[in-house]
DNA sequence: GGCCAATGTTGCATCGTTGAATTCAACGTG
DNA sequence: CACGTTGAATTCAACGATGCAACATTGGCC
């Protein structure tokens, strides 16, 4: 009973009696043997993990897309090691040079501070899979929303509402993941289109997604001079927060100030009033997200060429702009 | 040149002429020389993996908790896996067991199915540490807050406002896990001592700890015969869910019903009104944990004790059971 | 009986890293 | 000048699994 009928038992690979096989199937239950992963992987060359870099896990939105994409994982059967960057470039960019070793067999970033030229010098060998960036020279594939287009819908579906004062909230001019001007740019365009000229007092930058800067953000707005009656917010949380401050000042919801935001996380589908968002549809990211990675690791040499995929996303109608709440 | 020498450059172990040094150092700049994990790890015996398992990461409390650990873990060079169990016994069990093969070094569990004297049974060989389940034999340290205690308090500060048509939703009777039996536990505890008797139609079981659940087991509340003032429920997401029902139905919250969560996650910071909650110290509950498992990573042999760790928590008043809202 | 084919099992070598032991060179001392 | 000492680099072996080739066994065929 050698070393070697053992791995072939354990794999089912090679011709192995099945007189054999139960022999040797007895002793493993017996002896609780596990074959070891370490080995397996430095002879294979393969490891089986793959990583999934995002900002931040505790933000709903990528907290529901990291558990679609570990689930996709499992079912791939892969392990998903998971890195936060806290927009940190030095995060993303150590995360990339593989600083301290290389573990994982690909890669699924959704990038913030980097820009997309830079992610793809550096890493190179490394298959990998954009989520929101657009790739620059083809060099790795990407899996987006149409931002321009949703922030559009959104945009126009706030004029047909008849408001004229829609503000935005969510600019930030200093990043590099383009995102948040793709959808400035859809929210402009829509204004434009309806004859409504963008006026840039109402185009609020935040630091950070988080709802304490959608709260900040409208604070501002109100304080400003001539007080919106309606809000674009680029996710979720922002219009979450923005919300609760309108709330805290006794603007009302939507009669006064319409709101819309975007990512649909299930915040929003319970909030007061519930909330009018644009959805991505999220399992079909993670689901091409992986194809798109197992694509590139199975075919290491033949130049695969970048796959620039865009998913389906839908406006869902709920209570921040309507009348009485949706469910 | 030999490897041995490189390997002493890259680890800094013995000594080595700065001469060497310099032109290694720059062989592996020029080449881009990574150490190969897998290796590495065949030779140690250790991955500087660990496995974090959980119910479901889109929860916003797993979701703020796994961030938590992640980035806890990597002040420790520590690599995280994330398996989500989704509440299946037989996931649990498999992750155990290590089907498959043994990458993790050790794994922080939060169990849901397994009750905790199969859990260290069946992973004796594993350095494990619990998150909220109680460890019979002290065979794996945990970690929690003290679920009696807190429940015991959301209940008392309902009383306190005067309040006696308590009701308590979210009793996991099929579960294993103890943890819902304990806040009903805290909670029919404070009933007695305030001279309210418990009711069991004011225990709503729930299937889940989604919000649509707390909805649910709210509108049961309403639809039943003596409509509740107040409603403790066990987990932050259920309580947004039943306030979410609540406003449905026109009933004001806190003036005709008060509501108390528990996790005290983000959403309820910003819900409408705000949430109160017990707010347990989840930057400690990762902080411990981790600490937990170097230990008993570290000392592998020497039969470290189980530790029992008790995690401060705190009741936060909100607007949900307070006149107008407080941030 | 001798030879080939089919089937089942084993041994060898290898993946990349690192602990332990070894070689090599330079230097100082009696 | 012979010899011990120290520092620096190399060789050897091993971690565990597995591709490949070799080997052993059996049965069938001429």
């Amino acid at each position: 009973m050698s070393a070697r009928t053992v791995s072939n038992v354990v794999n089912g690979s090679a011709r192995v009696s099945e007189q054999t096989r139960q022999r040797v199937q007895e002793a493993i239950d017996e002896l609780g043997y596990r074959p070891n992963l370490a080995a397996r992987s430095l002879r294979a060359g393969r490891t089986g993990i793959i990583g999934l870099a995002i900002p931040e896990l505790h933000s709903p939105y990528f907290g529901e897309l990291a558990g679609l994409l570990v689930d996709e994982a499992r079912r791939r059967s892969w392990t998903v090691i998971i890195d936060q960057t806290h927009g940190d470039a030095e995060a993303e960019r150590r995360l990339l040079t593989g600083d301290g070793g290389r573990v994982m067999d690909g890669l699924i970033i959704s990038p913030w501070a980097l820009e997309a030229q830079e992610l793809v010098t550096t890493g190179r060998s490394l298959p990998m899979v954009l989520l929101g960036e657009r790739s620059p020279q083809g060099m790795a594939d990407r899996v987006a929303v149409d931002n321009i287009a949703a922030a559009d819908e959104a945009t126009t579906h706030l004029l047909a509402l008849g408001r004229r004062r829609i503000a935005a909230i969510g600019l930030q001019p200093h990043l590099q993941n383009g995102t948040a001007e793709q959808r400035a740019e859809g929210y402009r365009r829509a204004l434009r289109r309806a004859g409504v000229p963008p006026r840039p007092e109402w185009e609020q930058t935040v630091d950070s997604l988080h709802r304490r800067e959608g709260a900040r953000a409208m604070a501002a707005l109100l304080d400003g001079g001539a007080a919106p009656d309606a809000v674009f917010a680029f996710t979720d949380e922002l219009a979450l927060g923005a919300m609760h401050l309108a709330h805290t000042r006794g603007v009302r919801v939507p009669e006064d100030l319409a709101v819309v935001g975007f990512d649909d996380i299930e915040d929003g589908r319970f909030s007061h009033p519930t909330l009018t968002t644009v959805s991505p549809d999220k399992r079909q990211i993670a689901a091409r997200a992986l194809q798109c990675l197992a694509d590139r690791i199975y075919s290491p040499d033949n130049e695969v060429p970048a796959s620039d995929l865009t998913i389906p996303h839908q406006l869902l109608v709920r209570g921040s702009t309507s009348g009485p709440q949706n469910p």
